[in-house]
DNA sequence: CTAAGGATTTCT
DNA sequence: GAAATCCTTAGC
């Protein structure tokens, strides 16, 4: 089943949805759609990045010109360059004051991406933005533009969503540990650890 | 397993 | 300025 992107700016979230509890909008955003121009993929795992308490999140050396952004008001983009590679797409979250932000690692395909289209295109946060055409190009945007949002999509059970310690942040200490991470339990589009569920 | 790759932040 | 670090991926 392939929505339309007309279908999907109907359903789009508006900045106060962000503006909550990132750990709550973590888990909220499996099932979402993102959307950028004419394609769509839905969300099957993300992390939660938190204040600066947190060893893991860029917050944690408190304001930076980079990270700046996660001080914020929510519904707006962070994205940043990792190892010199890779685009990350974030959103920012929670009130203006304080930091957080959710990364999106991995998505199923829904429609417009380039062919062929399989789980893997968009499994890991640098295919993704690479499949959807994100770059720093889109950092500190709103998500409630007419070309770059996140839209209501599948519900998604409780019990189909599982949690895991966040993925490449061991050097965070106890941090690390936390199970900040929410996927799509045993969706073969989720990178890494599938979580709970057949698989 | 490791190299690539460029920016950010923290050190001297 | 210099050095270490980094929310990864593809390719030996």
């Amino acid at each position: 089943m392939t929505p339309s992107i007309a279908a999907l700016r109907a359903r789009r979230l508006p900045p106060r949805w962000f503006q909550r509890d990132t750990e709550l909008v973590a888990r909220a955003l499996i099932g979402c759609a993102l959307v950028h121009g004419a394609r769509a993929a839905m969300i099957v795992e993300a992390e939660a990045y938190l204040d600066e308490r947190d060893l893991a999140s860029h917050a944690r050396f408190g304001p930076t010109p980079r990270n700046q952004v996660m001080f914020g008001p929510g519904g707006v983009t962070y994205v940043y360059l990792c190892y010199g590679v890779h685009e990350m797409f974030n959103v920012v979250t929670g009130a203006a004051g304080t930091a957080g932000a959710v990364l999106i690692r991995a998505a199923a395909p829904l429609v417009g991406l380039p062919e062929p289209v399989d789980d893997a295109a968009l499994r890991g946060p640098g295919k993704l933005t690479r499949a959807l055409g994100l770059s720093r190009a889109h950092d500190r945007r709103p998500l409630d533009d007419d070309a770059l949002f996140i839209a209501r999509w599948r519900r998604v059970p409780a019990a189909a969503i599982a949690r895991s310690p966040r993925i490449g942040v061991a050097y965070a200490g106890a941090w690390a540990a936390r199970p900040l991470r929410f996927t799509l339990a045993g969706h073969p589009a989720v990178s890494g650890p599938r979580g709970k569920g057949r698989g």
